[in-house]
Parts: C-alpha cells; sequence; structure tokens
DNA sequence: CGTCTATGTTGACCGATGTCGATGTATGCA
DNA sequence: TGCATACATCGACATCGGTCAACATAGACG
C-alpha cells in the first residue's frame, strides 16, 4: 500500500464498513481518533470551509475572519484536523495554504454507508 | 417533514454535503454532536456490534461481554448513541434491544461524500 | 409479595481537551 | 540588518467527558 489515507488504514486493519463486521478494538481506536477531529464544530466549519473554498485550499488568514476565536485557536484546530489525515497544508511564501484529502472523506463516506449503498 | 433522521436534520437547515458550501453554526454545532457520538472507541465498537449483528438487533447482554468496561458505562455509552440518533432501543420481556438507524448512517454517508459522489 | 435478573441512573473522580495570552519562527521587504 | 506580517508553539486554566461503585427501576417467576 503506497498512498497514506487515514490512521485507521494504514497497516494491516482497514475495515471497509461499519455494519459488514464489528471493528476490531484497534481499528475502532484509529477510527475514533478521526471522528474525534470532526467532533468539533469549530473544526467542522473549519474543514467545511476549506473543502468548499474556491480552488480547493484556503489560507489560514483567510478562515480565521469567519470565527471568534483568536488566531492560536485556529492553528491548533487546523493541527488536529491535518493530523487526523484529513486537510492537507502546503507553506507558499509568507502565507500557509490547506486543502481537504478527498480520499479521507471518502473513506469516513464508505464506512458509514449502510450495506450496499454503493450498489 | 415526519421522520426524524439526526438531530442536524430537525428544521430547515440540512446540509448535504461539507464540501458543497461552508456549514452555518447551528448545522456545524448539530453535526458536531453526532461525530462525537462516534469519537469513542468503546462506543463505535458497540455502534458496529450493534448495527453487524444478526438481526440487525442486539441485546445489551450481548453487547457487554465484548467489552472490558462496567455494564453502567456500556448502558451510559448506548444512551448517548441513541441521542445522537444513531441507536433505536426497544424493550422486549427482560432484555432491551439496539438496532442501528440506516438512515442515519445514509445521511453521515452523503454528507462525507466528495464532491457529487452519489449523483 | 419476594426475589432474581437485566438494565438505567446518580454522583464522584480524574484525565482529556478547547481556549487564551505570551512567545517563537519563517518569510518578505526596505 | 531591522521591521512587519503570517502562522505555529507553549504554558496555564477551566470545562468536558469516560469510568466506576452504589443505587434505582422494571420485568419474569415462584
Amino acid at each position: 500500500m503506497s498512498k497514506k489515507l487515514l490512521p485507521l488504514a494504514d497497516g494491516e486493519d482497514c475495515a471497509t464498513s461499519l455494519v459488514a463486521e464489528p471493528l476490531s478494538e484497534a481499528e475502532a481506536a484509529g477510527l475514533a481518533g478521526v471522528f474525534k477531529a470532526l467532533a468539533d464544530p469549530v473544526r467542522l466549519r473549519l474543514f467545511s470551509l476549506v473543502a468548499s473554498h474556491a480552488g480547493g485550499e484556503a489560507c489560514v488568514c483567510d478562515l480565521a475572519s469567519s470565527f471568534d476565536v483568536t488566531q492560536p485557536t485556529i492553528s491548533h484546530h487546523l493541527k488536529v484536523l491535518r493530523e487526523a489525515g484529513l486537510l492537507d497544508s502546503e507553506r507558499r511564501g509568507t502565507w500557509i495554504y490547506y486543502r481537504a484529502r478527498p480520499e479521507a472523506m471518502a473513506q469516513l463516506s464508505l464506512l458509514l454507508a449502510p450495506q450496499g449503498a454503493a450498489a
């Protein structure tokens, strides 16, 4: 496996659906970390803001103005989302641009799809 | 609207995708609550165990034996999942049976689908 | 009614986490 | 070199949340 998606998909275990079979403890631990990253209103809005931004990316200065929290807090939340595998970041000049990872979203989407929703 | 899905879909606002447009604060708050319910390894395994159980339902006595935590803790986690709209419960005699809500899973799955995966 | 089993509730403890102010680091520019 | 901007990191604080033991409730059965 060359591509690194979510932390839960790193190694041998990679559940494809929550309804197919019970999660192992390791799978559950990894997955819970990803959901934990989405389990905060500010992070959820941040993620949605980045994912829906024109060009598919946004710099921190574009994001911070939409929230009441301070810049260090925004920076903290972005780090959580990045470490969960949901966002990528890239520095260009003075600014750092964040981008959503479609593979991560797709994997989560499939995990939550009831039965054979793709069929 | 007669059917009540996730708390986030109760009223006027009901986002269909995280990438289509930025979430409102209200949408983010509701959605974060649902993700918070899934952001715990024990709850995630509980949910998966119920969803993948034969017959689509399981009683607490079937579940508790798979975990190291005490029965009150299991009961607490089941309550969180139920209040998040992810599980339904029904008493039959001495036992209480839990069942996954496919509509809730489908809604979450669509929210995380990158671009127009369902189209 | 009494008792046993299955499950939910309460209250307390304690580690995890969101938030802030202060400070550090990197880049651009004069 | 010096300063300004953009962003990250650190340390502290307050709140949240997972867990347990103890207790409460509800049905089955005698």
